[in-house]
DNA sequence: AATGTTTCCTGATCGC
DNA sequence: TGCGATCAGGAAACAT
């Protein structure tokens, strides 16, 4: 369930919950949530203990909290040595010091990338909430304020620190930009799916092409735009297309008003809370029920080892369909 | 028995 | 024609 609206919810309870804060320790209870961190669980604590967050970002359901770079013991400590300094070991120490960054050069730093697959939860709670059933990870700050927990059921979710690119992590890098964002090129976007040879649901859960959608906001805006999920993407108008992402943007903008979507507590925002969308959805879970728009019953299709939902009278099937 | 996601692998197609 | 690169689709990873 965490699409972009959820991970966008959890976002913002992580930029409230723990920004500015200092990590003082960091347990892993399962070294499958660090998986994707190949330097295992020791180094993946050993890099995060004594760093302070500064920012959480995300590009489409992946989110990440930048962390301001480590305090350089070498460069802090007093240059006071007993000796006056040969001329080589002020080279040395010259060489210690961190070079400065160039004007107007991103920030540079590490960053503590999340996925949450299918059922991560990232919490931020009071230090006596009773351990969750599935904790994962415990972060403990030193200011001993509320913890960081990440917890998942399914353990599809997972964490890794990725060293010197907080501006887009590597992990990330090949992400596409998500349909909020400021800098995403809807030109660009439709061309390429145009180019595509597979059907349109699958060119908009592709999060290589366009990022953020699944299951259900894919269903819920293929509804709203009245294109059925087998269409040809080579068949595609330039206006369609527009009209898709532009129903995109409008069925995530409500999700993300009212929280996300919750069918049930397996996604919460990091405060516990969940989301409200679920009764707005228009087609996803309600086969059988009449389509809100023309009275149709909804169908349910299997499709990429998932369902679709669809309206057989708003949404008919294509003549030559793909998927 | 159903499930929100990603990655990886394989086979097909593209283009030089 | 041959080869590497890219694309498309399926399966696997897991717990309730």
């Amino acid at each position: 369930m965490p699409e972009l609206p959820e991970v966008e919810v959890v976002r913002r309870g992580l930029e409230r919950g723990v920004v500015g804060r200092v990590i003082a320790s960091v347990d892993v209870h399962h070294p499958r949530a660090v998986r994707r961190h190949l330097a295992g669980a020791a180094d993946f604590s050993a890099l995060l203990v004594g760093r302070r967050i500064t920012a959480a970002r995300r590009r489409g359901k992946y989110l990440w909290l930048v962390l301001q770079p480590p305090v350089d013991h070498a460069a802090c400590a007093p240059v006071v040595p007993e000796e006056p300094p040969e001329e080589e070991s002020a080279a040395v120490l010259a060489e210690m010091s961190p070079p400065a960054l160039p004007p107007g050069h991103p920030a540079q730093g590490d960053a503590l990338i999340a996925h949450l697959g299918m059922s991560g939860q990232l919490l931020v709670v009071p230090p006596a909430t009773p351990d969750q059933k599935h904790l994962r990870i415990r972060f403990v700050f030193t200011d001993g304020g509320r913890e960081l927990r990440f917890v998942d059921q399914r353990t599809f979710g997972g964490l890794a620190v990725a060293t010197g690119e907080a501006d887009l992590p590597a992990p990330v890098a090949h992400i596409a930009r998500d349909p909020l964002d400021p800098a995403f090129d809807e030109r660009l976007v439709t061309e390429r799916m145009r180019r595509r040879r597979t059907g349109v649901k699958r060119a908009l859960l592709d999060q290589t092409l366009v990022s953020g959608v699944g299951n259900i906001y894919a269903d819920e805006a293929l509804w709203a735009a009245k294109l059925h999920y087998a269409r040809p993407t080579e068949t595609l108008t330039r206006a369609e297309v527009g009209r898709l992402l532009g129903c995109v943007r409008t069925v995530m903008i409500a999700a993300l008003e009212v929280g996300g979507t919750s069918f049930d507590r397996l996604y919460v925002s990091a405060d516990g809370v969940s989301g409200l969308f679920e009764r707005s959805l228009q087609v996803y879970g309600r086969a059988g029920r009449p389509c809100t728009r023309c009275g149709d019953a909804v169908r349910r299709d299997a499709f990429m080892n998932r369902s679709s939902f669809t309206c057989p009278t708003c949404q008919p099937h294509p003549r030559r369909a793909r998927w």
